[in-house]
Parts: structure tokens; C-alpha cells; sequence
DNA sequence: AACAGTTTTAAACAAGTGTTTAAATCAATC
DNA sequence: GATTGATTTAAACACTTGTTTAAAACTGTT
């Protein structure tokens, strides 16, 4: 198993693990000892309190979150390539992390509490993707679209899929299965709109 | 002030309020009671238990959040139209129930808890839009696409940008007044992008 | 083997939880 | 005005919550 963790690993592996699935308020300390097979009261011992250990565990998803973004955009292909190439990667990430952005949505709602540590967008501003937007607009190259609808339009479609899950099951009446076959051709269809809408083409 | 209602009246008014607000396990009878002004053995007295009460909130939420489309979908209107006009409802309704879509789908993730009564969606299906699209697609007016990926990509495009409202913010560090300014320019984009897509014009 | 420091434990703490009880208040009927 | 029933109340119930305590167990060093 994963014994070669340290006790401390293990509760914060825990914790995340419950955290993300119910969220802070629905879970208790003794539920996060008990998923780690420790001691209620190392919790608060390695970590302080219940809110603390939250907020590393919210820190960490919140990066893996933002840096499977960034990635693509520091690669050197195309503008269009890299939006394929994003909603293919977000697509892949998010089928490993299907309950990350329904956490990190709801946890942010939640009393305006956990405000958002604008560091971790700097580093994906930093890559100069927004630089690479505003040139391809000037040029014509790309339609002109604010960041803020550009972020809202690849989210939209890559994230709400994946937070909607068990709603989409309900309203078609589908399976796990099927929902997870239903992604995938979401997928192509949703690269397919963004990149047509992004990247017209001009008409002769 | 709302003293025409009846106590049972105010209690779920109360519970709607905080429920949608904070999540069912984030808040407490006691403070349902306490904003409804009520005593905390009322919300028992009327509803039973928290849990009850809860369904009954969760309920009508759905409800609403379903009727929102049926309308439209009833009309007479041209299938591209009824797209437009979806759209453009949506985001009136969800301006005004800005915390509807994710409460909805939070609560639904919460341990595959509350199971989606699919009675709401059957009047959905039953104003005849499943077939209407179908024809559509038959007769080559509509981009070929099945009922799930059209619903995903409408509902993802209305309702995420309302559900990430705190996470929009926080990345691109704006004001409440300038994120609701960017809804209204979000919405022309959506149109313009799924209509585009769905009805594409015919090359010559 | 004795020590010091860290780690782990069971137990307790006060405060908060959903729910119930039994008495008090109210409204209407006779 | 007494009686019945529904409504409202304060208090209590048993249980869970996050957190702390103080003792135990373990670790490595001398």
C-alpha cells in the first residue's frame, strides 16, 4: 500500500481525498483521521486545525488545477493548435480529477471565504498567452474576444461537463459508462465550435 | 414586510434562502429558524426533519430551473430562434438566480445523494424539441448532434459563468459590477458561437 | 540503561448538532 | 367562559463537532 507516507502525508492525502469529495463543511476531523487510519488528534496536531489543513488542501488543488493549463501554453505551436491542444489536455486532466472543479467552484462560493490567490494565475499569465492573443487579433488572425470571454468560453465547455455529471446522468437517464463515452464526443465537439468560432474562416 | 406569509411559509422561504446560500451541510435548523424568526422546533413541527425540509427545497429549485427552459422550448418560433431566445432567457433567469446551477449540481454531487426526479425533464422532452431537432438535423438545417451534447453545450455556456462568478473574479481580479457587465458581453459571444455552430451557413 | 525529544494515544472539553418533549399560548366553537 | 384543537415556546435529549490535554509509546543519543 502506501506505507513508505509519513503520517502527516497521510492525513493531508486523506483530507483531500474527503474534502473534495463532500466539501468542508460536510466532513468532520474524525472522518479525515479515520480515512488515514491516524489519531483525531494528530490532525490538529500536524496541521493546526480543520481550516488550515483546508486551505493547504484547497492551495494544492488550485494549482494542479491552473498548471494544466499552463503547460500548453509555453509550448511554440500555433494559436489554434494550442486551444486544441488545451481543451485536449483539460479533457485528459479532468477525467483524472473529474471532482476538481466542482470543488474548487463551490468551496470559492461558499460566503465569499477562500478568496483566490492571484499568484497562481501570474504564472499562466507569465506565459504570454495574452500577448499571443492580442497579436493574433490585431493580425486578423483571430477573432476578437476579450481574455476574460476566452477563459469563460474553454472552462465553460471543459469544465461544466465534467461538474454536471451527475446531473446530465439524471436528465438523460445514462450510466456511468455511457456518461464517460458521451464526454469523449463532447470533447470533439466542443474543440470543433471553439476553434470554427475562434478561427474563422474567410469567407472568399 | 413578507408578514402575510404563514410561519410554514416563512420557514422554507428561510431554508431556501440559507440552503441555496451555504449548502445543506453548511448550515444549521437553528439558523434556518433564526432567519426565518422562528423558533427552531417549528422547522420540525412543519417539515419533519432538516432532511425533508431540504428535499422540498431541492425540489422546487429543480423545478424552476427546468421551467426556465420549457417556455421557450413550447413557443413557436423557428428552431434557430428558440436557441437565441434560450439563451437570452437563461441568462435573465440565472441573473436573477445566480446561485440556482450550482447549488443544483453541488447537491447532486454530494454521494450521488439526491437522485434527479426525471418528472421535471419529461416536460422538457414532451414539448416536442427532441423531435423538432431531430427534423432539423434530417433535413439538414441544424449541424447533426445528439440531444446530450446539445443540451451540455447550452447548459455549459449559460450556467457556468454564473456557477464560477467568485473564480472569474479572482483570476481576473475584477468587481462585482464589472463581472456582471462581462455576463452581458459573455452572452452575445455564446449566441453568436452557438448558433454559428449549430446552424452553420452553407458554403457556396 | 538513562535521558530528551518527538510522535501517538485515549480521554476529556465546551460548544453545536438535529430532534423531541411537555408545557404555554392562541383561536375557534360550544 | 369553558373546552377543544392547533400553534408556539423554552428546555432538554443524546450525539457529534473541533480542539486540547496529559499521559503513553517511540526514537535516537549519550
Amino acid at each position: 500500500m502506501k506505507n513508505d507516507l509519513t503520517t502527516e502525508q497521510k492525513i493531508k492525502a486523506a483530507a483531500r481525498e474527503v474534502f473534495i469529495a463532500k466539501g468542508f463543511a460536510a466532513c468532520s476531523t474524525r472522518e479525515i483521521a479515520k480515512v488515514s487510519g491516524m489519531n483525531v488528534a494528530l490532525v490538529n496536531y500536524y496541521f493546526r486545525s480543520k481550516t488550515e489543513l483546508f486551505k493547504l488542501v484547497f492551495q494544492d488543488a488550485m494549482e494542479e488545477f491552473v498548471n494544466s493549463m499552463v503547460e500548453v501554453f509555453s509550448s511554440d505551436k500555433s494559436l489554434e493548435d494550442k486551444i486544441r491542444l488545451l481543451i485536449e489536455q483539460e479533457y485528459e486532466f479532468l477525467s483524472r480529477h473529474p471532482e476538481l472543479p466542482g470543488f474548487i467552484v463551490n468551496e470559492l462560493h461558499r460566503e465569499e471565504g477562500y478568496e483566490v490567490d492571484g499568484s497562481y494565475f501570474e504564472k499562466l499569465l507569465n506565459t504570454g498567452i495574452v500577448e499571443e492573443c492580442q497579436r493574433a487579433c490585431a493580425a486578423g488572425k483571430m477573432r476578437e474576444i476579450d481574455l476574460i470571454s476566452l477563459t469563460l468560453l474553454i472552462m465553460s465547455n471543459c469544465d461544466f461537463p465534467f461538474m454536471s455529471k451527475n446531473l446530465m446522468k439524471g436528465i438523460h437517464k445514462l450510466s456511468n459508462d455511457a456518461y464517460e463515452n458521451q464526454l469523449n464526443t463532447h470533447k470533439k465537439i466542443v474543440t470543433d465550435m471553439l476553434v470554427s468560432y475562434l478561427f474563422p474562416q474567410k469567407s472568399i
